[in-house]
DNA sequence: ATATAATGTTAGATGAGACTAACAAAATAT
DNA sequence: ATATTTTGTTAGTCTCATCTAACATTATAT
């Protein structure tokens, strides 16, 4: 059994985790804000359980094992805010600081209770994939509004940055997944596009929004 | 804020406490299976925080604020065995050890909703009062079934024991919160009870169970 | 009323997970 | 190619919550 602390480092990895799957421990030490030193000794740690491939002065990365592992914290998260949206009616917004917490709860009968009263969900509120009992990502692979052209329409399926304050924005617009946009035209020198969707017929969203908007093309 | 660990001894004091409130180190080291020189550097700790009246070698008394406290962390433990009852279809006897951990979860609007939810419950699962939003409780006077009379009958309205064990004992004989039940004997030498209670005629039940189980008499 | 048992406290150690200060290696810039 | 910056490690300290061993007080029993 890992402890929330090992669990908070998993989770971390995994989701910091290059294409390579390497992760610096720079990065982990920002990202977690625990200073270098206090992650260089638990990276020993988690490579003694055979979670984390170590060595001195290179990249981390973690092992199948711990990939697993990984994998179930974030199947619990993810559950967690799935359940939190849908049957206690919380706003997307709202959800990730009670799923940060309530990830770490030991008992398999608990979230295969809560994947059951949701009837199996593979997305989470944000639209990211739910890790199935093994742990197991399966990636989608989304555009981003920001690389779609003018005329196009897409349909919003995940967001990137899951901050309160960008999915508060969200709601201020009105947009959620499932939203079918379509794109008026690009302005050429701040890539801010103005979109149309339902009443909306002007809405202008910068490109900080638009990269962080995943969509899939109509064809 | 107190800390988890914080949590479960001002809980434990809460529950442990006599008539004058008063609870033994050695009861308490006992009940939460934690040295008692363990348990004497958390209480002075605790009375560091004026949770706790702490003199050496007398008793343990929370303060007016380390009741709150309790309370509160008593009525997230409550609210949560009604929600994964009521909302979650667990049974009775397998909510307890999640409670455990789920009680310990900072967020008041996650715990509100769930009131919300169960629609503001006044007792949880195994009719124990839920403390209100600051805390207090609500003490019902309850009668034990063993000190009832033969030809009376009595709804069954708390159990003493949460134990797993003893709730599986009142499931396989088809027992549960607001069951009328009627007295038919009483076996002078052990005090063993015969009842009668819908399709069961001649149920028998030991003194270990009837003293476990409240009830308010017929008038 | 004193011996014994039970209960409670003090002192010091431990492991987990955090820190700072100092040093070492690798990457980058001039 | 060497100096500087960035990244990473080592060594030692801290706090929290636990422990054991030894001692002190209170309660109980003869």
């Amino acid at each position: 059994m890992n402890s929330y602390t090992e669990e908070n480092y998993l989770k971390a990895l995994f989701n910091l985790a290059n294409e390579t799957g390497e992760v610096n421990v720079n990065e982990l030490s920002k990202w977690l804000e625990i200073k270098m030193p206090t992650v260089t000794s638990m990276m020993k740690k988690l490579a003694e359980k055979k979670l984390v491939h170590y060595e001195s002065y290179k990249p981390l990365r973690l092992t199948e094992k711990g990939k697993k592992e990984a994998g179930l914290v974030i199947r619990k998260h993810r559950l967690t805010e799935m359940f939190l949206v849908n049957k206690m009616n919380f706003g997307w917004e709202d959800v990730h600081d009670i799923a940060e917490q309530i990830e770490h709860i030991q008992s398999p009968v608990f979230f295969e209770k809560m994947d059951e009263l949701l009837g199996y969900p593979k997305i989470d509120p944000h639209g990211s994939p739910i890790p199935d009992s093994n742990g197991k990502i399966i990636w989608k692979v989304y555009e981003k509004l920001s690389d779609c052209k003018v005329g196009e329409t897409a349909k919003l399926l995940a967001v990137i940055n899951t901050s309160s304050d960008f999915l508060k924005f969200l709601n201020s617009r009105e947009m959620h997944l499932g939203l079918k946009i379509k794109i008026k035209s690009i302005e050429a020198f701040d890539k801010s596009m103005v979109v149309s969707y339902n009443k909306r017929q002007n809405e202008s969203l910068s490109q900080l929004v638009t990269e962080r908007l995943l969509v899939e093309k109509d064809k």
